[in-house]
DNA sequence: GTCTTTCGGTTCAATATATGAACCTTAGCT
DNA sequence: AGCTAAGGTTCATATATTGAACCGAAAGAC
């Protein structure tokens, strides 16, 4: 791997801890030497995308990104458009509602509105989403070209759970079923007890760029209630896909049609 | 200059340029190698920090960066803090408003809050403010240590327009006013017609982590109004910084100091 | 239509750069 | 005190980076 892969790669690790880390920490955590992982550590530093607490010698994430981040928002707002569907689609179904988006071969979260009861599920921003195991991945890759499903499926698929589905065979016949319904539906999945749906969110005739998914404790998801929301939050992914990739805007603005 | 500064100079050009642009212009851009350059926006791709158009092969800004600054916010929330405060100072002063944030060794614009006026100054997200010749650069400067500021001034410093101060000895005198004052004034720094003030926004004893700011059309500015604005720019910076870097919270997250 | 230029992209020998075992110093623990 | 593990540094070695020259395609020029 090219060294700014390695380093690349030592900066996704560092966004996946929960907390700051120390050197040693982080070099084990990414399988480097530890005189690599902190020249890595003062070169990143200097761009601003990691940050070394002054005290602790810790290390965290930098403010760079948020500077990209607005940039990248300012061109595809994808943010912007889609959070007001996803917290009216939150306040309809009384359930966390979270959106991804593709980046980097990956589903990961970018944003989440919780849900206002006690007894909700929590999706953590910045989350990874296993394409296999959710219904934002199941969503997603149902609606992307056969190369894409075979790639994915042909990736070790983890069971997270005793229910998760880990036969590629049973997967793309769920996958059919998804792409038939046009919203995917997961059962435990990721984590027991939670029953999640989505949609993706695409321009027409061209792969998904991310997904707004439902996640409801399984104690609330009989089959009726899966469908109003599995329907409801296909009407949102449409609705922003038409905001996002409308022919007005795609006239006026190429830079909101995205690569693939 | 190591292989990772290099590819994360390429970033950051990517990131300055108005659209996308195609791997010639690039490479002219920052100066490196056609083939060079390749080999990096391959790899940056690969982690999703840029996007390759499938259709006219040119480059953009990807969504890897949007996934790290929603988890930079969460854990250093300094966006969604002051945000709501640099609306508010947009509606009190009826002028454009703007937030920075300092990274990397720079002030870079973060967020902006658009005066409602039909004349008015439009800042861009994303758009990297000089120290000397801005107020939030100013403002942000003269709360920092000595040593910051001496390195801050010993850089060439561009005159932008005609009234640019480029002399270091005068600029430390108007930093010494800034601090005194607790907000910075700029006339014509960067813009002709432009008056802005700024007031840093930091944990007590602390360097800055960025600054707000009030921009207005000179004509709009005199002297009673740009004190009104400098005085409602520091009390809004006042509040940012006591949500911000506030006792409870800094015990309950350590997280919340910054480096410095 | 043909010629020319420029584009995106690739190759491979030359070379500059990254690497990591061993090292130092400091901080906390027994 | 003595031990362990932390953050950080060094330098000979090994490996990844580099860029001139190259290719085919496409956009202009004439």
């Amino acid at each position: 791997m090219s060294t700014i892969g390695k380093a690349l790669t030592l900066l996704d690790a560092i966004s996946r801890l929960e907390k700051e880390a120390g050197l040693s920490d982080i070099a084990r955590h990414c399988g480097l030497d530890k005189a690599t992982a902190r020249r890595f550590l003062v070169e990143l530093e200097k761009h601003g995308f990691v940050e070394q607490d002054a005290e602790t010698r810790r290390y965290r994430l930098g403010g760079a990104p948020v500077r990209l981040a607005r940039i990248r928002e300012a061109r595809f707002p994808y943010l912007s458009v889609a959070t007001p569907f996803a917290r009216e689609l939150a306040s309809l179904a009384g359930e966390t509602v979270h959106l991804s988006e593709y980046a980097a071969g990956r589903l990961s979260t970018v944003h989440v509105e919780d849900s206002q009861r006690a007894h909700r599920v929590i999706v953590d921003v910045g989350s990874i989403l296993p394409f296999h195991a959710t219904a934002s991945g199941l969503g997603f890759l149902a609606f992307c070209p056969p190369k894409d499903i075979d790639a994915a499926l042909s990736a070790p698929l983890k069971a997270f759970t005793d229910q998760t589905l880990t036969d590629p065979a049973a997967l793309r016949q769920t996958l059919g079923e998804t792409l038939r319904r046009g919203y995917s539906i997961c059962h435990h999945g990721l984590e027991s007890g939670v029953v999640s749906v989505a949609a993706p969110i695409r321009a027409p005739g061209s792969t998904p760029v991310g997904a707004i998914a439902i996640a409801a404790p399984a104690t609330r998801a009989d089959k009726e209630t899966v469908e109003k929301m599995g329907r409801a939050a296909m009407a949102a992914a449409r609705r922003i896909s038409e905001r996002l990739f409308g022919l007005e805007q795609l006239a006026a603005d190429p830079l909101a049609r995205r690569a693939g």
